[in-house]
DNA sequence: GTCTATACTACGATAGAC
DNA sequence: GTCTATCGTAGTATAGAC
């Protein structure tokens, strides 16, 4: 009980803050315990820090497992099909760089990826890996007129649209003159992400 | 000279460990000076970012300068001059993305874009802004097919897929099965970038 | 298991010598 | 201008009471 209440206190503040910037004592506050709790249940601040990496991936992959499931059980094999699968992950990973509740995990991974520590590893072990490799999959069936290389780059960038949503997040609100993302602008961004997203699956080579 | 070789030790160690991660004492380690020169020359731990802020932005402004010059003195009205221009401004955008130089900065940046401060007003109305705008102007000529906003979501989408090169780093490096990345990836990266984006700017309504 | 008390370290700010 | 010395605060870790 008081190992859950750390444990998401410990996401709220390492997500906002940093693992240097957010203090045990705060988290220890936030949890109304003493912050020697989290020597006993994790072992220090490091400890916490690796169990709140492992958690978010158990939860991405928990999120993100039931579009997997559909996908794999499919045995998709043209392109059509492919480009479906794509559309369904890509929608799915937009969703949850939208939701709020997800706002601190998204910031954990981004530092991560910027400066990687031994976190990194579980995150991406966890469950960065299964969803990469799968979309990978699919874009190589969706685009056949591509080299495997060149299918994974356009890849990362179709992965890359719908990260900005919570990477450039101060940035958007200003564009679209919002405070935050409301359900009109989330379909709206939704329906939009889908067209840019056929029409690069859709690419014609010159 | 003591104050120059602060601030570029600043942006690195604020780039890589951010404001509560970063230490002044070491920063003027690294700058050869007492701690004290800190104080003297910036006020203060939060003058010292905030000038960072600042340098970034002018530096920034710097780079994409050209571009945008090119861009304005053009007088764009064309469709097909508009996706010449965006496409210009998202390779620039890339390059910085992939710049190892600019990497600080972009850590940086990503930081205030998901906890701003009023560092972020310095960066945003120094040079976001300015690119932003320019971006925008020209995506609502290039797809006279969308409303404004929609035009604009499709811009911010544009942005992401460089963006993502910066913010997925560790993610994109194992990915491509790479350390880092060398010039003929980084030919490659671009070339498909441009591709996708002609594809998203040339996409037609349904 | 959880809390209190305490030890120890590192931080940023500041005063004062040069 | 730059440095040294020092102060107060906040950080993590740890020992020991309950």
């Amino acid at each position: 009980m008081i190992y859950d209440r750390l444990l998401s206190a410990a996401i709220e503040h390492f997500g906002r803050h940093g693992f240097e910037g957010a203090s045990t004592r705060a988290i220890a506050a936030a949890s109304g315990t003493a912050m020697s709790s989290i020597t006993y249940h994790f072992g220090g601040k490091e400890g916490l820090y690796l169990a709140v990496a492992e958690h978010i991936a158990e939860q991405i992959a928990a999120r993100q497992g039931p579009v997997l499931e559909i996908i794999r059980s499919g045995a998709i094999t043209t392109p059509e099909q492919a480009r479906q699968g794509l559309l369904a992950m890509v929608e799915a990973f937009a969703r949850m760089m939208i939701a709020p509740e997800s706002g601190a995990w998204s910031s954990f991974i981004v530092r991560e990826q910027q400066e990687p520590t031994a976190a990194f590893e579980r995150l991406y072990d966890g469950a960065i890996s299964t969803l990469v490799e799968t979309f990978m999959t699919l874009i190589v069936i969706a685009r056949p007129d591509l080299e495997e290389r060149q299918a994974y780059m356009t890849g990362i960038f179709l992965y890359g649209q719908a990260l900005v949503l919570r990477v450039g997040f101060a940035s958007v609100c200003r564009v679209l003159e919002i405070e935050s993302i409301d359900a009109e602008t989330e379909r709206q961004l939704l329906a939009r992400l889908r067209a840019t997203t056929l029409s690069v699956l859709s690419e014609k080579p010159e």
